[in-house]
DNA sequence: GTGAAAGCGCTAACAA
DNA sequence: TTGTTAGCGCTTTCAC
């Protein structure tokens, strides 16, 4: 063990001829120092290029952070469920700068509800939240709530811009369209003969969605040469029936030869639909590394996943509000993940790793 | 914020009827402790859920840790400036907690240099090293020296097993030979005749290329399906002049569909042979984000790149290390990273991203 | 405006 | 074998 001993406020103290207090003071900008006191301290501070020790600064300070998360609940959705993992990931590797992380859930299919946990969270005056907006409508509110209660906020998965929060963390949902491309592209060896399949979800509300679409739509036209198709079953009711007749009918007219399926439940419901009543050499590109996905993904009915990392979403997140609180580290405007292409032969790799 | 009081030590030693001192004891199992007063207070311990506060902890013991780092010459190649890179990430990030980070360099074609270095290493007693062992001779005796002097230590990038290192940091090559190989199988439409080329480097001492041929050839193998070939390109000397003219024989011949080059500096290089003489609707798979490749995979000459992320090789490395050192935490024994599949549509995503 | 001093929770040296 | 205490570097009162 060195000892190379680190310049200390008590040593610019000295070389400046003030207190520890008063270095404090302009090092912070708090309380009141006279123009003289403050130059002197300057002076040395920028001769010695000083660097506090931000682990007496927490220890000093004494104060524990609160970190509430709101998130749609686990229980309704594994994509969520993934999330939340990262949350308890989290909430382990900040315990010990006694940073306290509160996980709030609401209802996926509510708003309402979202309305209401949004009320819990606010109540409970935390010192920074992590949240996924996915109502755009009522997340306004949250934003207003938020900022006349100066609480610092990082959004992820859903971007929503003006929203003044410190930082979003999510993927370039456009760009993974054109990845989807790439990926089909490659692998029906030219004939892309293409659907897109928006499964179970309200796709004119789902922005995210249909610039996946528009995402893989682009990549063909700059190939110049656009034969896919793109059929929406946005509005379906979650029974699996009318969809079923419905490629049932598409397939019976036409040769497809791959599908982009843009929802995460949807790409394995997708697949065993074709696995069952077609031979199946249509490629397919899903999202994440939900079980059934995965299942698909190794028995070959789906070729290819975009993992969209909900995990180390919420992880850096925390991470991102903990660091900007507790140590004053500005975070990114916007952080957007790699668009990690998940394959049978990749995926045990990814699910092995413990890195977050 | 919030005032949450967490336990501390002296918390448990009035609960335990002990001083604190007597606390610490038991906790680090030093110094002497009698049966009767440990009983007590791992009585307390466990009905408390103890979580020690770490930055008292690495404030009060006030080291500085030293932590070497022993990797080949970023300016000999541009996969070790990458790994590099990651190092300088870790430098910046560990100096809050007053770890001092130490590149040490040798040169990659020399053996006796890294004998040298090795030398140096152990002559400056670091608290601990992350060495990437590309030389196994002459790290038998590394390892010999360091576990003399009990320095803890961590691998990266090449692993040998017995060495008695705390963890090893890297990927799993079989694993990404094989999925280079469907890669190629996918986007050949089903032709492989397949080459795989080890360019410029010692096949017969490149355990790590071999397995990289072994997964692809295994993955073609269990298809029941074998049509490939494999030349190799290990001792021809640095001038390309020998490997075009094999390329050129070899094409002549044969139609290949495919290539897998195994190190990252041939990738870029057979990419443009195949550019410059033919057609190249040969599909190639490389590896590492270096920059040439990323010219190659943009421009359309390479299609596949696997990551091998030397950067957060390095990185992971070094907080393996720290972390063990500081907390006490006991890193995995191996740490094998995602295989991470590069193409054109997704290449500026992983460039981007600000997260290691 | 400023300085002195008492913490924060832990470690480690020293007495007893 | 134990308890006491002086740090670690910073924050935050509290007097002056």
């Amino acid at each position: 063990m060195n000892n190379q001993k680190n310049i200390r406020i008590k040593d610019i103290a000295k070389m400046a001829g003030v207190s520890v207090g008063t270095v404090d003071r302009v090092i912070h900008k708090r309380g009141k120092v006279s123009e003289n006191a403050r130059k002197k301290v300057e002076k040395i501070l920028n001769q010695t290029s000083y660097q506090p020790n931000i682990l007496a600064r927490t220890l000093g300070s004494n104060k524990n952070l609160r970190l509430a998360v709101l998130t749609p609940n686990p229980k309704q959705d594994e994509y969520w469920a993934l999330s939340h993992s990262g949350v308890e990931h989290a909430i382990d590797e900040w315990a010990q700068y006694s940073v306290e992380i509160i996980p709030k859930h609401f209802d996926l299919y509510q708003s309402n509800d979202f309305s209401k946990m949004v009320g819990e969270v606010i109540a409970m005056e935390p010192d920074g939240l992590l949240v996924a907006p996915i109502f755009y409508r009522e997340s306004g509110n949250l934003f207003q709530l938020l900022r006349n209660a100066s609480i610092p906020f990082v959004l992820c998965n859903t971007n929503i811009t003006d929203s003044s929060s410190i930082s979003f963390i999510g993927q370039d949902n456009y760009q993974s369209g054109k990845v989807a491309a790439e990926l089909l592209d490659l692998s029906t060896s030219g004939k892309n003969k293409i659907v897109v399949v928006h499964l179970y979800e309200d796709i004119e509300n789902a922005v995210h969605l249909k610039a996946k679409e528009d995402g893989l739509r682009d990549y063909f036209k700059e190939k110049k040469d656009n034969p896919y198709e793109v059929i929406r079953f946005g509005l379906s009711s979650p029974g699996g029936i009318s969809f079923e007749d419905e490629i049932d009918a598409l397939l019976k007219t036409d040769d497809i030869h791959g599908m982009l399926i843009t929802t995460s439940k949807g790409a394995s419901i997708t697949a065993s639909l074709l696995n069952k009543k077609y031979q199946n050499n249509i490629r397919i590109v899903g999202y994440d590394l939900i079980e059934k996905n995965i299942e698909c993904l190794k028995e070959g009915s789906i070729d290819f996943l975009i993992n969209q990392n909900p995990n180390k979403q919420a992880a850096v997140g925390i991470s991102f509000l903990a660091n900007h609180l507790l140590f004053k580290k500005q975070p990114p405007q916007e952080e957007l993940f790699p668009l990690e292409i998940i394959t049978r032969q990749n995926v045990d790799s990814y699910m092995r790793s413990k890195i977050l």
